[in-house]
DNA sequence: GCGACAG
DNA sequence: ATCTTGTCGC
């Protein structure tokens, strides 16, 4: 699929990230998507063992039919340490790169890490998704910001995440008694409609399938490496 | 100044 | 993310 143009400059310094967090930030719009994500596309990345290369996975996931249509794979030189608050300019490169290679575009794109649940409202499942232009939402395996209390241990189950007096995300039970994971609205999304995707995307596992496959894959080629 | 801190 | 074996529990 063809992407729009880049909106910035991917080689840029930590300083020049926050102010283009905070420029694109108010782009983010939060909204029920009018029409069924079937096909949700999971991404993820791993870097190559000198650390200079970002490994990028995606798996197009039919929700219905529960079944991959896609995988692809990419890989770019990383400009930008790892950094919290600044993850998207270390991975953001190569997870763009793998998405153009879909055939099909996707209905929604689940992304490993923060949407909103991010310091300046911009995390890595925003920032993917201005890009594109394509409904997205995050599902990370652990906080960066905000308070919660411990979900009920069973699967559907949640609890919201507050920052700064505000609902950013959920943290939501996947697997009985296993840690929860941490959803939050990218762009053109809304929570209700995130979580019933996490949901309706696992099976058994505590992450969804499509950040599953996608780190799966991700792993195999790190692998097949060296 | 002191902690916290996606992947 | 990554370095790393066995081991406890469902």
């Amino acid at each position: 699929m063809k992407l729009p143009p880049p909106l910035h400059a991917w080689q840029v310094t930590p300083q020049e990230a926050i102010t283009i967090q905070k420029q694109l930030a108010s782009r983010i719009t939060l909204k029920k998507p009018d029409h069924p994500l079937l096909y949700i596309a999971g991404l993820d990345a791993a870097f190559s063992q000198d650390g200079k290369t970002c490994i990028a996975a995606v798996v197009l996931w039919d929700s219905e039919k529960q079944r991959v249509v896609e995988q692809h794979s990419a890989f770019e030189p990383v400009h930008f340490p790892y950094i919290p608050g600044l993850l998207s300019f270390r991975e953001a490169p190569a997870l763009l790169a793998a998405l153009g290679k879909l055939q099909q575009k996707p209905d929604a794109l689940m992304c490993d890490g923060q949407g909103i649940a991010h310091p300046r409202r911009l995390g890595i499942a925003c920032h993917i998704g201005l890009f594109t232009q394509i409904p997205s939402l995050g599902c990370g395996k652990s906080r960066l910001v905000g308070r919660h209390e411990e979900p009920g241990k069973l699967p559907g189950q949640k609890s919201p995440l507050i920052d700064k007096g505000e609902i950013v995300g959920t943290v939501l039970r996947t697997k009985t008694n296993v840690r929860p994971v941490f959803v939050s609205v990218g762009n053109e999304m809304d929570l209700a409609t995130a979580e019933t995707i996490v949901l309706r995307c696992t099976r058994g596992y505590r992450l969804p399938e499509p950040t599953r496959l996608a780190d799966r894959l991700v792993a195999l080629i790190k692998k097949e490496l060296g």
